[in-house]
DNA sequence: CCAGCGTCCTACCTGTGGGTAGCCTTTCCA
DNA sequence: TGGAAAGGCTACCCACAGGTAGGACGCTGG
């Protein structure tokens, strides 16, 4: 019990100092931020950082792999639900689409700063980004397959749709005309309509 | 005579400098690479590069801008041209997507590092950015008007055709399956289905 | 009240890399 | 062949920031 409290509260010191260095990070870059800026807005200094992660990269893959992770969980479960492909796939762009602006800054990050990461983190992501092709290109298959799609190229379709998506990261703003809702509605139907789903 | 030659020989040094610091800041990132290295990469040393340029932020925007102006030129371009929406429109991603396959890496190094543009050259790029949205935008609208095209939001299109194409320099091998022809008339297709124009 | 432990801070080291001052070499012209 | 200008190099400076060693403080249990 105490022991289990303790665990809370480390791994809520640990959250802490990704928040805060999500914001920074984003609003100046990796390299234009230094972790005494993310201490000194904690209120710390940065050995407290260092109790928690081995290294500034640490501190940004431990802020980026977990995106990326939620973005393939998205589409991947989508996909995997019942239903014909239309109704499949609208769910998978618009959960997608959910994550990319939920995780706005950390996708931001992940974009800009991927030539930061080690090699292992890289790894890693770059084996979780092929995933997501992968699931997202045996979708928009079934649909052809069940004839509710009209595709010339699975393979660039899936590549234009998820960036379409994805690019939503670098024009959407929380506090702008467009809802969270109203935004992945109309990027699901741009995606349905690229397909040649009828909508 | 002699100072028209001078001055293409400077032109040219000029030149080479950017050609290796793109070659550079495109594998390796900015910050990751040092103007020693671009200059060693070239067979000089590092004041040579600073005949050439004031400071390595310079540098930065001088590889940046201009390949933001042929985004906008190659848009801009074709939505003054003479025909219908549709065949503008088509004409419009076509020549887009050939600027963003062929200077593929400035578009890279652009996105990643635009955090460490200097404000005057950030604003620069900002208004041309926005010139773009509002081209693209209203050749959209015309297509509406003309019967030709149907869009429920005219905004979120333009930046859903904008990014999927732009998404193109993350994914694009030019010495992958897809030519660079291929990509562009696969991608104009998709636009064309996004806006609901007759393909 | 004291002992001991965990937690965080003060103070420091050190490599790195952007940027510069001043010299040397080559070239061109008289 | 002398002299001056241009162009590039050697050698340097120094700020900055990632990372670390060791001490101080406070909390908890006896």
């Amino acid at each position: 019990m105490a022991e289990h409290m303790r665990d809370e509260i480390l791994a809520y010191k640990r959250d802490r100092i990704l928040q805060e260095a999500v914001k920074l990070f984003y609003a100046r870059g990796f390299t234009g931020t230094t972790l005494d800026d993310i201490a000194a807005e904690l209120g710390v200094t940065k050995p407290f950082i260092y109790t928690h992660f081995r290294s500034k990269v640490e501190l940004l893959a431990a802020l980026c792999q977990p995106t990326i992770e939620m973005s393939l969980d998205a589409v991947a479960r989508a996909a995997e639900a019942g239903g014909p492909p239309t109704v499949r796939l609208r769910m998978a762009m618009e959960d997608f689409t959910r994550v990319i602006l939920q995780r706005q800054a950390n996708i931001a990050i992940y974009f800009r700063e991927e030539k930061n990461l080690s090699p292992e983190a890289l790894d890693a992501i770059n084996t979780l980004r092929k995933k997501f092709d992968r699931v997202l290109s045996a979708l928009l298959a079934e649909g052809v397959a069940a004839g509710e799609f009209t595709i010339p190229d699975i393979n660039v379709a899936a590549l234009a749709i998820g960036g379409m998506i994805s690019w939503a990261y670098t024009w959407h703003r929380p506090d702008g005309r467009l809802s969270l809702e109203d935004v992945s509605g109309r990027l699901a139907d741009l995606a349905l309509r690229m397909v040649g789903a009828a909508v």
